[in-house]
DNA sequence: CACACGTGGCG
DNA sequence: TCGCCAAGTGT
């Protein structure tokens, strides 16, 4: 199967950037962050002229961190960015401004979780890791497990089947990153080209007739009218204003006042935006 | 462990 | 149309 994933990815795997010969550790950290619940094709126009700002750690660190958010543009959950400026910060003064190469480092960073501690460890520095991203764990979960979706959180069994599955060390990442792009590219989540697939004849999932999804049904996620539209509104509006902006402004994204207050509080207290005197706000930091 | 957390495109 | 989904993390 090792063979036959990696001979498919290098034929059809996608030119992306932050893969390049040329790429860096902290290229690949910025391109995993924004990647995190994020389409490929959103990602990497705002990583282009993200390096280009910021080529390395220590440059995003000297800037305020409503500069980060702003940059972030539409990419969603901004969080990230703030998190992501915060990560530069520590790697500026507690890492001498290089990412650091040890998974448990890069776990202790604010905004790096298991999977991207694991997937810079590999991508970046070539380290024996396993990868387990919603790609990987679906495709193992078919092509392995015979079930066509993953369980909703990732389980000690499916760690144990990545882990398992991983090569030495020279060909480990090569392998985690093509079982990523098979499941992105091919072994997609609602409807598979299962045609096109290198490994569809050996797929247990296929052999055993492509049973449907059985266990609990996947969550959804609320939108309409939820807290989230609201910060999202009141963001934009502070994202794009050149100055700060007075609060009549922001009162006008979103009428329903209580929910509203709630969200900007909310806001507030997550750091992503500065309440000034006068009842002014802007992104932190930020003009 | 379940939930909150943005945004936009596709089937 | 509208629900589902996209290289998750933090609490």
């Amino acid at each position: 199967m090792h063979d036959t994933v990696i001979a498919w990815y290098s034929a059809h795997a996608r030119d992306l950037p932050w893969r390049a010969p040329d790429r860096t550790p902290w290229g690949v950290l910025v391109s995993e962050v924004m990647l995190q619940q994020t389409p490929v094709v959103r990602v990497e126009p705002v990583w282009r002229s993200w390096m280009a700002r910021w080529p390395e750690p220590a440059s995003l660190a000297a800037e305020e961190p409503g500069a980060a958010i702003r940059a972030w543009g539409r990419l969603g959950y901004p969080r990230r960015a703030l998190r992501l400026h915060g990560a530069a910060r520590v790697i500026a003064e507690r890492h001498a401004g290089k990412v650091p190469s040890s998974y448990e480092e890069l776990l202790a960073l604010p905004g790096i979780g298991d999977y991207t501690a694991a997937a810079v460890a590999s991508f970046a520095f070539g380290q024996r890791r396993a990868v387990l991203d919603t790609n990987v764990r679906r495709v193992l979960a078919r092509a392995v497990s015979g079930t066509q979706y993953p369980p909703n959180a990732t389980t000690a069994a499916e760690r144990r089947l990545a882990e398992s599955l991983l090569p030495d060390t020279e060909t480990a990442a090569t392998w985690s990153v093509a079982v990523m792009e098979l499941g992105a590219l091919i072994c997609t989540a609602r409807k598979p080209r299962c045609d096109a697939c290198p490994i569809a004849h050996q797929c247990a999932w296929r052999l055993a007739g492509a049973p449907p999804h059985d266990g609990p049904p996947r969550r959804g996620q609320a939108w309409e009218g939820t807290d989230r539209q609201a910060r999202g509104r009141l963001m934009a509006v502070l994202r794009e204003a050149d100055h700060p902006v007075p609060k009549p402004a922001l009162d006008a994204v979103w009428p329903a006042a209580a929910q509203r207050e709630r969200a900007l509080d909310g806001l507030v207290a997550d750091g992503l935006v500065e309440p000034l005197d006068n009842n002014f706000y802007r992104l932190p930091g930020a003009r």
